[in-house]
RNA sequence: GCCGAUGUGGCGGAAUUGGUAGACGCACUGGAUUCAAAAUCCAGCGGGAAACCAUGUGGGUUCGAGUCCCACCAUCGGUACCA
């Protein structure tokens, strides 16, 4: 019988969407649940890439294994829909972005259906879709009544030519990367999420979870906790003052100079007369910086002195105050003591501009370097003689006790801004009646996305929503009002979706309390790595938020993760059109079939590790699936009866299938089936419960091919909820070991023993075999690693 | 620079966690089958004639190191003066 691969797994696919056979009761609790999760695409208009398969066919194996072993298996797929390409499509054809969205998601769909992932399409959202952004709405609502939300000043990269705003990669050496126009620092008003509030909260969480120990050190560097002191100086002849953070208090005998950051407003009321030209002309100079170009020239230090001076609190001395740009004002408080002799940046500025350098602790050369390690202190005072911890409490404690200063935490964790000035977005539910700020009642949502004639901003950095005045021109409570026209960032939508999933068609509320109390954490997330920081942070935020909120009952959404790692070109580099080695898993499937792509994409390696493509691979993986074909439909070895020959290796290849998949290892799991079938086929007689077993060992990564032989082998229904072969560990175990006999380490012979057999039958066999290969050379010890090895030293 | 990961045949990768390095697959070579080819099947396949040498490099611990320790190099990812 010839193995059509594209006519079964055709078959098998209409089989399943029409049997819904992936379909998920929610409600039945009977079972142990497992909640199997990919990261929803982006829905372009590319279509699936290599990539995409690769997480989800892990999850997909991982799902198929646990509805097996007896799990209420929750195994959902959405669309992350909202999005800048979608509106740029608007903006050139004046069509409707949700129509392009939603014939991208139709590619999609037919395109994940023809890989036969086991999704339960009943649980299908999108974040477009008003039934779902109603609740992202909901959300951004309660954070805003809670304080967590809210219409801030702050510094945005400016650029005047093109009228609008500009991410950091958008900048280059302070010119725009469109159109290499000027970019400035500018202030402006932005919606943020507080999400510094949650910094302790999403640290900590971390140590619960089973996630990469990268990702988790991405994520801890990123919120960038430091523990410190504020202290408080006092400028000189003058009755202001000014506080400054520092992580190293016990310094504070060595402090020589102060900094603030240029943007402060505190520089312009300490300036001296004789000063202000210079200071005006550098803050002018960094103004027209940008955060990349301020970062690029980091070896060379520039600032300039102010004409004031502070007093430093611990000693009196008067120090002068000056501005540099390697001060930022949105870390800290923008103000920092500086101690050249113990920090190598101020080390650098004060060698510059030749200003006092006091060592407080013993050790380095300060001649040559800023000494930053530890050791005991002097020209300190209370300090003298006392290391760097036990100086640092001593510190702060007298600077509690003076008033003068107190213990701080700082986190580079910036707040989440979230606005953009793009229509493609959920609106955001807030209306201004005379200026003032009022959310939308819940019975108001979904705030719907008006349509519009052309989707460009009216002007210069404005919302294209500005231009929907029937929409923007509102009543509240009966009073005018005007819409907010800013949409929320493509980051929102993803930051609750796997809650959505749970209950996607609840009209009342966000999910049902009891659902999620049964569903949630999800079990397994699968995902790219380079959502570290974004979307990975921001969902544990809001998960956390909802958690404090009562909505959700579990702190942490995603209790294991994993990440796929990228399918490089056939040469490891990164595939791209532009080099013409980009892979279409279209094209695989047609030429290969489906399941031939799922395992050749499981045996190339590690589920995280970078692998590139061989197009030769894939022809291998056929080729096994081939040979079981081949076996089960021609050979004619089927046969009920027992074959002692097979009953170790289909034991143990039950084990470690098994055994692999928990722990994702699906490249040795391959391996192993590959194993069994070339030693079956050296056999005469394939017993049917062997072949019935190994059917279902390979059924999650070769669905449709394990379908169809489960139904030539006289079954009808599906194989999907049959149950999950079991091994006895008895029978993994040889009858016969192979005991490799060194000398001094180095490999001279083996002998064969039954397992355990006794130590004095071992030596005996051993010296038996080689005794005649001493050669004169004299046994030193013997050491022997029961059924492992035998080592002798000899000399 | 700092943080994190990785480094094994021609290639992708295994290695029971300190115990026969190179499983499984790809590529390649030889053979069978065929009029011939494809497909399939069988055999070989790190280097070396051998002693031996080989897991990025150099040291170390150990009866024994790909695995543990120290120093270094390379590649990838994150980050960018965070006081």
């Amino acid at each position: 019988m010839e193995y059509k691969f594209n006519e079964i797994e055709q078959k098998w696919q209409n089989y399943w969407d029409e049997k819904r056979t992936f379909f998920t009761d929610v409600w039945d609790f009977s079972k142990p649940k497992f909640y199997a999760l990919d990261m929803f695409p982006y829905p372009s208009g590319q279509g699936l890439h290599v990539g995409h398969p690769e997480g989800y066919t892990a999850t997909d194996i991982m799902s198929r294994m646990k509805r097996m072993q007896g799990y209420n298996v929750l195994h959902p797929m959405g669309w992350d829909a909202f999005g800048l390409p979608a509106e740029q499509y608007a903006i050139k054809t004046g069509n409707h972005p949700a129509g392009f969205t939603a014939n991208n998601i139709a590619t999609f769909k037919r395109q994940l259906k023809m890989l036969g992932l086991s999704f339960d399409w009943d649980k299908e959202i999108s974040t477009c879709d008003p039934d779902y952004y109603k609740w992202t709405q909901w959300i951004f609502k309660q954070l805003y009544q809670d304080g967590l939300a809210k219409l801030v000043e702050m510094p945005v990269n400016w650029c005047e030519e093109l009228g609008c705003v500009l991410s950091n990669d958008e900048v280059i050496n302070g010119k725009s990367e469109r159109g290499s126009f000027p970019v400035v620092r500018k202030n402006m008003k932005q919606w943020v999420l507080d999400i510094p509030q949650y910094a302790d909260i999403l640290l900590d969480g971390l140590d619960e979870i089973d996630w990469p120990e990268s990702t988790k050190e991405i994520q801890r560097n990123w919120i960038g906790r430091s523990e410190g002191a504020e202290v408080i100086f006092k400028v000189a002849n003058n009755n202001l003052e000014f506080t400054i953070f520092t992580t190293r208090p016990d310094t504070l005998f060595g402090a020589t100079y102060c900094v603030l950051a240029p943007e402060l407003e505190l520089v312009n009321q300490i300036i001296t007369e004789e000063q202000q030209q210079s200071v005006n002309e550098y803050k002018k100079l960094t103004a027209s910086k940008s955060d990349l170009e301020r970062t690029e020239l980091n070896k060379d230090k520039t600032g300039v002195f102010t004409g004031a001076y502070a007093i430093n609190p611990v000693n009196g001395k008067k120090i002068p105050i000056w501005i540099s740009d390697y001060v930022l004002a949105t870390y800290g408080t923008g103000c920092i003591m500086a101690v050249p002799a113990h920090d190598q940046r101020d080390y650098e500025f004060a060698t510059k501009f030749d200003i006092d350098i006091i060592p407080v602790l013993q050790g380095g050369d300060i001649s040559k370097e800023a000494f930053t390690e530890d050791g005991p202190h002097i020209n300190s005072s209370f300090l003298d003689g006392l290391g760097k911890e036990e100086s640092i409490h001593k510190m702060i404690a007298w600077l509690e006790e003076n008033k003068i200063g107190t213990k701080k935490v700082n986190y580079k964790l910036r707040e989440w801004i979230f606005a953009r000035q793009r229509y493609w977005g959920e609106p955001i539910p807030i209306v201004y009646v005379d200026d003032e700020m009022k959310a939308l009642a819940d019975s108001d949502l979904p705030l719907v996305l008006p349509k519009l004639e052309d989707y460009a901003p009216s002007k210069a950095g404005a919302s294209p929503l500005d231009k929907a005045t029937d929409w923007v021109n509102t009543e509240f409570n009966h009073k005018p009002a005007k819409r907010e026209t800013s949409t929320m960032p493509g980051a929102a939508g993803s930051s609750w979706y796997f809650l959505r999933y749970i209950d996607p068609k609840n009209q009342d509320e966000l999910a049902n309390k009891k659902l999620l109390e049964y569903w949630l954490p999800v079990d397994l997330y699968v995902g790219g790595p380079e959502h570290a920081v974004g979307h990975l942070l921001y969902s544990r935020f809001w998960n956390q938020y909802l958690y404090n909120k009562g909505v959700v009952p579990v702190k942490e959404p995603f209790a294991k993760l994993r990440h796929q790692g990228m399918i490089l070109g056939t040469n490891g580099e990164k595939m791209s059109k532009s080099k013409g080695n980009v892979i279409n898993p279209d094209d695989m499937i047609k030429q290969y079939g489906a399941d031939s792509l799922r395992v050749y994409e499981m045996f190339m390696g590690p589920i995280d590790a970078a692998k590139p493509w061989d197009p030769n691979g894939i022809d291998g993986s056929k080729k096994f699936l081939d040979r079981v074909w081949r076996l089960y439909t021609e050979s004619e070895k089927i046969k009920d009866e027992v074959n002692p020959n097979l009953e170790r290796v289909y034991h143990y290849t039950v084990k470690k299938v098994t055994n692999d998949y928990e722990t994702m290892n699906f490249n040795t799991a391959i391996s192993q089936m590959m194993i069994f079938i070339n030693t079956v086929n050296k056999e005469e007689v394939f017993p049917l419960t062997y072949a019935e077993g190994f059917l279902k060992l390979l059924n999650p990564i070769a669905p449709h091919i394990t379908e169809e032989l489960w139904n030539i082998l006289g079954h009808t229904a599906t194989i999907t909820y049959e149950k999950w072969p079991e091994y006895d560990e008895e029978k993994t175990i040889a009858n016969e070991i192979t005991l490799p006999i060194q000398f001094n380490g180095k490999l001279k012979a083996t002998i064969q023993i039954i397992p355990d057999e006794s130590d004095e039958v071992v030596k005996q066999k051993v010296h038996e075999t080689i005794d005649s290969k001493l050669e004169g050379k004299r046994i030193i010890k013997e050491i022997y690693v029961k059924n492992k090895i035998y080592n002798i030293v000899v000399k």
